[in-house]
DNA sequence: CAGTGAGCGAGCTTCCGCTTGACTT
């Protein structure tokens, strides 16, 4: 056959590029997914060979079979392989194993491989890859086997230790570890933190009855710490003669955000729409598949020229051109750790407002999605600010008083995306105008603890120190949780005994490991294996060794007691100990505190107020299954095994 | 969707990062 002959089989990550690619391309190329990486260090061991230069053991991945199975008897049919994976570190090393795997054929194909990268999937873009092809970048793929490896070791020999020195099943990495001691090392400053009081004095004043807050005495910032003060103020400011001191005015440019990247999407449909990671990534996948939207694991905040221009024609002739800057906007990658391999999370199509093909979270998350594109191409809004100082005179002591306004005189891009603040709009008075007292309030305050992470917090913090990956956000929030490291009170996270318990067990043997910096410090020997400066198993060594001395050492320390919350009643059994709560694998349950001298044990009951079984009216419990997946169950079981996702009405 | 967990003896747990289905309460 012909056909045979001349087929060019283009190989690419995800399926749904293959639609993409397709319109593309002539007839003489097939496009297939490898759906991710094809081989990976098996599971089952350590997959490394620590005594002879880190040589790593691949095995094929077993649910990507049907995958490769198609790569495969494509494979056989062509007469070119052109590895169109991600332009990245684990793109390059998906490239690598697909060859491997495709060369480790038998009959072996005797076709040639090429490598082509493009950064967006328009038909100029691809063309000018198609034209241009090289070959596997072995640096970065060395790169990327020495991450791989790394964290291996570090997930590989960490876990075990703490199934020896806390409890079974446990886990630690590079990653999770680190988030989990930054929701450990939050709990400390709540600890920690003293309220401090403070006053406040705000004074209603004519004309047109506004108030200004109290911010000086005698010309010094004036910080209110206890009563006494504040009612000598007080008494003061009841008497004193109050004047207009200074009107100060000044214009602000307030630009827009920048397109939505994985992290930013997660955080604000978190904020707006109170979604998990997760769910935010389940809708914007949907998306994705429909072609409604780019891809969406993704840091970069680029753009295609193409959609650039689409954009700006679109603000010029929907808003008119007092929306549209002179030139298009550029944002900068914010770190050195942005790989940068897709663009920013934006529509495909402008002019497409609304989606009909989506569900109705999936319009929601669209039109979000859509606003934050069009607006991040739009004019700058304008405001004016305006600050009244007002002096307030009583024998030789004098006070000052601010008064602070905004006004919208641009809406620019915040015709289309909330902005936030109304405008705050200030009385019209002028310099050196006399005003009349009229009220005060004084009012006693407290500072306040530093808030604990939520979902979106804690992806931020994450990012900011270029911990995880867009990928991976919604799955390290599961794990820690899935490990009872920490749990959700109220959208919060807060720490559990076993958190505490693994995080100080790491935080005092392997600093290093968790240390905040660690990944940074990764990252850029990666650099440099990537660069060809630095050979891969020299920076895996000076990692190992002294990692695997620590190991040893840590070996023969004792065990780690996991602390116990107290419940105050008696145990029922020895009648002697305290009933106390424990966090097992299934989550709380409820035992003697004198274990192992007397073995009571009762499950610990999560009760939901307000809810009755609508099986049998007996009370409704939140329980935890294997996975770490809460549910609703009838307290009476298992006389009543009624169960359910939902709360029950 | 769940009968345990802490220990005990015997086989197992575990990492991060890239991707989608196959499950569906």
């Amino acid at each position: 056959m012909l056909n045979k002959l001349i087929m060019k089989l283009i190989i690419v990550e995800s399926p749904t590029k293959i639609k993409t690619l397709k319109r593309f391309l002539p007839k003489e190329y097939q496009i297939e997914a490898s759906s991710g990486h094809v081989r990976d260090l098996p599971k089952k061991e350590l997959g490394v060979d620590v005594e002879h230069d880190f040589k790593p053991k691949y095995v094929v991945v077993g649910v990507k079979q049907k995958a490769i199975n198609k790569l495969k008897s494509a494979a056989k049919q062509a007469s070119l392989i052109i590895l169109a994976t991600d332009p990245d570190r684990e793109g390059e090393a998906i490239a690598y194993h697909v060859q491997k795997l495709l060369s480790a054929m038998r009959p072996a194909p005797r076709v040639k491989f090429q490598r082509i990268v493009f950064h967006e999937i328009t038909k100029s873009a691809i063309e000018r890859a198609l034209a241009n092809p090289g070959k596997i970048n072995s640096k970065l793929f060395k790169a990327q086997q020495a991450r791989r490896i790394l964290d291996r070791l570090v997930g590989y020999k960490l876990s075990p230790m703490l199934w020896r020195k806390v409890r079974r099943g446990l886990s630690a990495g590079r990653v999770q570890s680190v988030a989990v001691r930054l929701i450990m090392d939050k709990e400390a400053e709540i600890d920690a933190f003293k309220p401090k009081e403070y006053w406040t004095i705000n004074v209603n004043l004519n004309p047109e009855s506004f108030w200004a807050e109290v911010i000086k005495k005698n010309n010094k910032k004036l910080v209110i710490q206890n009563k006494s003060t504040a009612d000598q103020a007080v008494k003061d400011l009841k008497t004193a003669g109050y004047q207009v001191e200074a009107i100060k005015s000044k214009q602000l440019t307030v630009s827009p955000p920048p397109p939505f990247i994985t992290s930013t999407l997660q955080q604000t449909a978190s904020r707006l729409f109170r979604w998990s990671s997760k769910k935010t990534m389940r809708e914007a996948q949907l998306l994705y598949e429909l072609g409604l939207i780019t891809y969406h694991r993704t840091d970069s905040t680029n753009m295609a020229q193409e959609a650039i221009t689409q954009v700006r024609q679109y603000i010029d002739s929907t808003y008119g051109s007092q929306y549209l800057p002179d030139k298009p906007r550029f944002y900068k990658r914010q770190s050195k750790m942005v790989q940068g391999a897709h663009e920013a999370i934006r529509c495909t199509k402008v002019t497409r407002v609304e989606p009909k093909k989506a569900s109705s979270a999936g319009q929601k998350l669209y039109r979000l999605i859509w606003r934050r594109f069009v607006a991040c191409q739009m004019q700058n809004g304008l405001d004016q600010q305006t600050k009244i100082e007002i002096q307030a005179q009583k024998d030789k002591i004098s006070y000052g008083l601010i008064l602070a306004g905004r006004r919208i005189e641009f809406s620019g891009w915040r015709k289309l995306y909330p902005a936030g603040q109304p405008d705050v709009l200030v009385p019209d008075l002028k310099k050196d105008q006399q005003l009349q007292y009229l009220d005060l309030k004084s009012e006693q305050k407290f500072t306040q603890p530093p808030a604990r992470y939520n979902e979106a917090s804690l992806i931020k913090e994450l990012e900011k120190r270029g911990i995880g990956r867009p990928s991976t956000y919604a799955s390290i929030i599961s794990t820690i949780q899935v490990r009872n490291y920490v749990e959700k009170i109220e959208r919060r996270f807060h720490p559990t005994p076993v958190g505490k318990a693994v995080n100080q067990f790491l935080v005092s043997n392997f600093p290093q490991v968790i240390d905040y910096d660690f990944t940074a410090k990764m990252e850029d020997d990666l650099d440099e294996v990537a660069r060809g400066k630095l050979d891969w198993q020299p920076m895996i060594k000076e990692f190992y060794q002294p990692f695997a001395e620590k190991l040893e050492k840590v070996a023969e320390a004792k065990r780690v007691k996991i602390e116990v919350e107290k419940t105050g009643k008696k145990c029922p059994k020895c009648k002697k100990g305290e009933l106390v709560i424990r966090v097992g694998r299934f989550g709380k349950f409820l035992s003697c505190s004198r274990f192992p001298d007397c073995d009571y044990k009762a499950s610990y009951q999560q009760i939901v107020k307000g809810v009755k079984c609508p099986d049998c009216g007996a009370k409704v419990i939140i329980k935890r299954t294997k996975k770490g997946r809460s549910f609703y169950g009838c307290g009476s079981y298992p006389k009543c095994k009624w169960a359910s996702w939902r709360r029950p009405k």
